[in-house]
DNA sequence: TCGACTCGGTTGCATGAAGCAACTCTTTGA
DNA sequence: TCAAAGAGTTGCTTCATGCAACCGAGTCGA
């Protein structure tokens, strides 16, 4: 993206984009949900270039959507948190998700699935429990491994901090 | 956004966003939805160069979520209107409309508003109706000016075709 | 009939963002 | 003392974007 920002456009959907827009800011903010914390674990996730990763986490850090902790002093050591500000972009995700799952599906089915914690149902697009019908945010969801598993996805990283 | 798609990344979210992540492509289907249809309508109210309009109509014609439509022979002009793949982003799009709305806020609160045609109703971050709580979808709701507009809309357009 | 204008692009060039690899700095482990 | 891990940073190259100019077909006005 050569200018980030969207000057001539005074639109909430651009004004989203300006800040979550850019290549990998959202799938660094999954990421973190589903919980690489770690700038090595993002990494090696994504597979994303080094620089491009630390200017990415920089900006989303500025922009109030992960916090970063040190979790080790010397030598200091950091990991990523979502704010509430970032939690929020849960139903956004959850609908691109299943955009994508609907418009191309993996031929086993889902590798993963996003579930109601509490009852285990499904995450619909709207992101409701299939099962309660419980209007659900980050932290209620939990991530299991779905059909198209195709080994251990380690525990189920809960969605939120 | 250099290489436009994730290899690394079998995730849902990172095929959604291999079609629709690249700058301007969202707002394009955004302005469609909002009845933008013509090349100098979308150029004119994006401020997008010509030649990326171009490109992104183009990818977005070749990925089925927009189509192609002559609406008059010689000279041949189009218009571009959403398939029912477009249309299915509309839920995403609202979510990132309302996380843009409630970090960004305009000051004199939203210039557009999306609500339900049947009952007038806003439309939730989830999509659905504030006021009858059905769950909607593109073809349900339609854009009225809000508190902040400045001047005329236009019509309210229907978000879909 | 000539020129100006509109619409929907395409082409060429300059700039800047993304990718890759190598390097840094600090601490820990062998 | 040497290597390795973690979290970056720096330099260079490549490709996407932005801008402006151009194109081709038709249409309007005089």
């Amino acid at each position: 993206m050569l200018r980030r920002d969207y000057p001539a456009l005074d639109c909430s959907v651009a004004k989203a984009l300006e800040v979550i827009g850019e290549r990998w800011s959202l799938l660094i903010v999954r990421g973190v949900m589903h919980g690489n914390r770690r700038f090595g674990e993002m990494q090696e996730s994504l597979g994303i270039a080094r620089n491009v990763l630390s200017a990415r986490l920089q900006r989303l850090v500025d922009e109030d959507i992960l916090e970063r902790r040190a979790y080790q002093e010397s030598p200091p050591r950091y990991e990523y948190f979502l704010t509430e500000k970032g939690l929020d972009l849960w139903p956004a995700l959850i609908a691109l998700l299943h955009w994508g799952e609907r418009y191309s599906p993996a031929p086993d089915g889902p590798r993963r699935l996003i579930v109601h914690k509490e009852c285990g149902g499904e995450v619909s697009e709207r992101g409701t429990c299939e099962s309660c019908g419980k209007i659900l945010h980050a932290r209620d969801a939990k991530q299991v491994a779905g059909p198209g598993a195709k080994e251990s996805l380690g525990a189920g990283a809960a969605a939120a901090d």
